[in-house]
DNA sequence: TGACAAAACATGTATATACATCCACAGGAG
DNA sequence: CTCCTGTGGATGTATATACATGTTTTGTCA
């Protein structure tokens, strides 16, 4: 098994908050990951599908503000979804924009994935512990925000 | 400017913790990338080079571990850092190991980035309060173990 | 109204990353 | 020593992501 970086090396603090962050991304993601195989989503596709959910009918520019997300790279995460019948894409009013939302096909897989997305989240949780985890959520929530004021 | 995603736009919390966590390394990887820029590394690179620097003389599998990147990923990564004489690579005693090593003007490189890899670092310690950075470096290194954990 | 600056997205390109698979080498069983 | 298994890494391939640039549309100002 060259995957997975499951070693059992303890690992060390960087000095770089960029480079914790993103080995915490990576991490992580590989947890959802393995967690969603078999579902047929990847967590990034698992991500838009329920953001969509929550949103409901949404520009593709402000869908990119709600995840930090450059907004071009939408163009082709969300193509897949809308090949699939699971998203549907439609101009706006103002023909520049494009418009995004859930359909019923899309809701149906997203509830599809949704277990094993949270047993993998259980997971995390449950090592974690509640109070971390918790804190964990605003945290990121925070150094998101301040990110971008930065 | 399509770029930056510097949006006024209120963020709200998601659901998913990976998701979360994403975001965040999106956002904080775009400050430390916007700072980098102009030193002639991005944001992946400076991290090789700064743990190099801490490891001295490590596998490729060690560091793989020490940054829960998958191990082949590194063979690529590291490929420029080698090309521009930064990194020493080298058979290990095993042979089927690979050992890599801070170069001499690696070390240069790394110096001479780092004052703004530590302006970009101190941009956001200033905005998140030199609390909340220290409680998000400790959280980071928790989650990244418990993700292997779990 | 007509020209122009700015906004929203599409496209080209480069990097970051993972996984499947392959090859070479190491270490143990016989 | 020879075979087998397992490990470390290289390569092929696919996705995630950003930025530069091009195109279309909007809104504004003369």
């Amino acid at each position: 098994m060259a995957h997975g970086v499951r070693g059992e090396a303890c690992l060390v603090g960087l000095p770089c908050a960029c480079a914790n962050l993103r080995r915490a991304a990576r991490a992580v993601t590989q947890l959802y990951d393995e967690g969603l195989r078999g579902s047929g989503l990847r967590t990034t596709q698992f991500t838009l599908l329920q953001v969509l959910a929550i949103t409901r009918r949404i520009t593709q520019g402000r869908l990119g503000d709600l995840l930090s997300l450059d907004s071009t790279t939408l163009t082709r995460t969300l193509r897949p979804l809308v090949g699939k019948g699971w998203v549907r894409s439609a101009a706006g009013k103002d023909r520049r924009e494009r418009l995004y939302q859930l359909t019923p096909a899309g809701r149906r897989e997203l509830e599809r994935a949704r277990p094993a997305w949270a047993r993998a989240q259980e997971r995390l949780r449950k090592v974690l512990g509640d109070t971390s985890f918790e804190r964990l959520q605003s945290a990121l929530l925070e150094v998101a925000e301040a990110a971008r004021r930065a």
